[in-house]
RNA sequence: GGCGAUGUAGCUCAGUAGGUUAGAGCAUGCGGCUCAUAUCCGCAGUGUCCGGGGUUCAAAUCCCUGCAUCGCCA
């Protein structure tokens, strides 16, 4: 059977982090390794999934098209699976010629098999911006608590779940104005009909594929619940276009068109992809991803391939993982939590290290966490001290006594035993890769360390050598070949590890194969031992937990704008605050609050710009609202505004090198941020920030704190 | 609120088609070796298998219920 192994494409503009990463990528890239190194026909394929909304919005505010935000994220995400060493055979992208035409070739044959029908619902459209918009992209007066900037999917304030037509004087959270109802037609995949077909597919599947327990309950639930028809297009223009007259400025919603991705990806660098992609009965299909993809996987594509008639290649087995956690949180990218695979290489530790702790540590039946000084520990005492130790030591002693010469020589009893006791040890690790238990699978490699170092204990060379020299040479000769098949054993692992032993024994990896072989090599010698990998400092915990606790915030996360103030009045209940409205070009005036009355008059305020932070969680001061805040630099007990009157409204700040994320930051979030004004310009840490290319620069202090 | 999952040694987790004294690794304590990266080997513990009830000759495992945590949905 051949074997064609996918990891769920990752979404391309998310910086994928170590949970992102051992869920899909690196599970299947040790699969991916063993069975090519078992002589197994193998294409792993990936990519990334480029299509959809969320890539349109991060376009709109990194001021790019869609699709030079997909090349930018794409190149990262490139980068960061490299440093891991994932062997994808292909790693490829959505947004390509051969994802419209196989994606609408499918559509199309689903659409004569009589599975899409028309459907017209009303949705939120805004008529300036002349787009239909996302639920989150409406705001508004909250119907249940009156919160003024709830959004149209959920109120942050009250928490309750709403419909975007519900919000009181709602508006477009893009240009401000009042988006009104407008009816749109869509086409839905009826999946009911496909329901009993798919039920005997995924449960036949799902027993002969063994798939992860969680698959299985969370496809029953599918089934349980009964499927419905779901629509497939999306008023967006990010994305397929729809082969059918009316729907010229739609396109397929991404959760149709991504798992085509994977055959699409294959058509685009292999002639023979049907070789793969329809050829069930010669290709044994192996998908790896997180829980929240099952359904997916299991239902939704599966119905599509099945749906459209033809003999496609469909799921054999699924590996779904649990989430990795961080710490004591969650990993999060707008909070800056957590290891993310761009800063991994900052660390300076070995990848292999990382790939031994993350599979090591994989969640495979509940829920697991990232903790560094479980990471160190591990690493040092499972990993180093065992397996490092025993090739160390091993290589060493056959080195200084032996002239490095591996000997064949007739074996005692016990040497007997231990070269049984190894291979059927090995069988187990063959077998639970194979059955894709990879936690299980490297933890019986770590057990043959265990064999290993108390073989040559219990053999004691040391003592050997000197009465019976055959007897030690014997021993540690065995534990060479051990170290040889240990090594062939790691690779999918440990990749550049495994091949780090080899050379050092002037030995090449021939395959999976040479496992549990111990002889042949009579009168070959090895080169020279070097330590594997150095311990951990323990110390790096603590380091590098303070430095991936998100106390290291990005500008990215800020938005500060140029803004005029328009109007301004004593705050009815405060002796120190302003209120007044501040123009930031956007549909309406924002209310402000501020602290700016000992310092200045309303006159000196009045048709002033200013800067403002604009994404900052709204608040209520003294019972009046507030929808961001004015920024000034401070010295002891002077202040001076940060000057906008050289700029147009609306300009926004930038620094160098950024990462945009214009989420809602709270009041906590910014105080912790490294703004200040050093020798009279306005810095993010070391990094000054230019409005078009123009310093933001004050007057009168010269060192201060921005706040 | 609905649905689902999880809850096993100090820590990270295995284990359940019910069946002897419940497991592994790490951490801890003691003993041993010295070839090796202060490494290795041996021994030793420790558990109301979340609480409560039920079915059974027998329950960590099946059923009911409560609690806690997490996820999905409304």
């Amino acid at each position: 059977m051949k074997k064609l192994i996918t990891s769920a494409l990752p979404y391309v503009n998310n910086v994928p982090h170590l949970g992102n990463i051992i869920g899909c990528v690196l599970s299947a890239d040790v699969y991916a390794r063993f069975c090519r190194s078992k002589g197994y026909e193998t294409l792993y394929v990936c990519g990334t999934d480029e299509y959809g909304t969320a890539t349109e919005t991060k376009a709109r505010e990194e001021k790019l098209t869609p699709q030079q935000i997909c090349d930018k994220y794409h190149a990262i995400h490139k980068e960061i699976y490299d440093n891991f060493n994932i062997s994808f055979d292909i790693f490829g992208r959505t947004s390509t010629e051969k994802q419209t035409e196989i994606a609408q070739s499918i559509f199309q044959d689903l659409e004569v098999n009589n599975l899409i029908i028309e459907k017209k619902t009303k949705r939120t459209f805004c008529e300036k911006d002349s787009i239909f918009l996302a639920d989150r992209f409406v705001e508004g007066v909250c119907p249940h608590c009156r919160y003024e900037d709830a959004r149209g999917d959920q109120c942050d304030n009250c928490g309750k779940l709403l419909e975007p037509e519900n919000l009181i004087n709602s508006r477009c959270k893009i240009c401000g104005s009042n988006p009104v109802l407008k009816e749109t037609s869509h086409l839905y995949l009826e999946l009911d009909k496909l329901q009993e077909k798919l039920k005997s597919w995924s449960q036949k599947s799902g027993d002969i594929g063994k798939w992860s327990r969680n698959a299985i309950q969370t496809t029953n639930g599918w089934f349980e619940k009964g499927l419905q028809a779901r629509p497939i297009t999306r008023d967006l223009s990010w994305g397929i276009p729809v082969p059918r007259p009316g729907y010229e400025e739609k396109v397929f919603y991404v959760w149709f068109d991504a798992p085509i991705g994977y055959i699409s990806i294959t058509a685009n660098e292999r002639e023979d992809w049907k070789e793969w992609w329809q050829n069930p009965e010669k290709v044994e299909l192996y998908q790896f991803m997180a829980k929240d993809n099952i359904p997916f996987h299991t239902v939704i594509f599966p119905a599509s391939l099945i749906g459209s008639g033809k003999n496609w290649t469909l799921l054999h087995h699924i590996n779904s993982t649990e989430y990795l956690n961080y710490e004591d949180t969650k990993f999060s990218k707008s909070r800056n939590v957590g290891v993310f695979g761009d800063s991994v290489s900052d660390t300076g530790i070995h990848i292999d290290l990382w790939r031994f702790y993350l599979l090591a540590n994989r969640p495979e039946r509940n829920d697991s966490v990232f903790e560094w000084n479980d990471f160190i520990e591990k690493v040092n005492s499972e990993f180093i001290d065992n397996i490092g130790n025993m090739v160390n030591r091993a290589l060493v002693y056959l080195k200084k006594n032996f002239d490095g010469e591996i000997k064949d020589v007739p074996l005692s009893d016990d040497q007997l035993k231990f070269v049984n006791d190894c291979r059927n040890d090995f069988i187990k690790v063959t077998e639970a890769i194979e059955s894709v238990k990879i936690r299980e699978g490297l933890r019986g490699i770590l057990a043959i360390g265990n064999r290993g170092n108390k073989f040559f204990q219990d053999m004691t060379p040391w003592e050997k050598i000197k009465t019976e020299p055959e007897h030690a040479h014997a021993t540690v000769s065995l534990i060479a070949y051990l170290v040889r098949s240990t090594a062939v054993a790691l690779e999918p692992y440990m990749p550049e590890t495994a091949l780090k032993i080899l050379d050092m024994m002037n030995l090449s990896n021939t395959g999976w194969e040479m496992i549990g072989s111990f002889n042949g090599l009579d009168g070959h010698k090895i080169g020279k031992p070097e330590i594997l990998h150095k311990k951990l400092d323990v110390k790096l915990a603590e380091k590098f937990r303070k430095s991936f606790s998100g106390k290291c915030p990005e500008f990215g996360n800020l938005q500060l704008k140029v803004g005029k103030i328009i109007s301004i009045e004593k705050h009815p209940d405060a002796e120190q605050l302003y209120k007044m409205k501040v123009d930031l070009g956007e549909e309406e005036n924002r209310p402000i609050v501020a602290g700016l009355v000992k310092h200045y008059s309303p006159d000196e305020l009045q048709n002033r710009k200013v800067i403002l932070l604009s994404n900052l969680k709204p608040a209520k001061i003294r019972g009046e609202s507030s929808r961001g805040m004015v920024l000034v630099c401070k010295k002891r007990n002077k202040m001076e505004l940060l000057d906008g009157n050289p700029f147009e409204i609306g300009k926004v700040v930038e620094v160098h090198r950024q990462n945009i994320d214009h989420s809602e930051i709270t009041i906590e979030e910014f105080k912790e941020m490294p703004l200040n004004v050093e020798n009279n310009r306005v810095v993010f840490d070391d990094q000054e920030c230019k409005i078009e290319g123009r310093l933001l620069e004050t007057v009168n202090i010269k060192n201060g704190k921005v706040c």
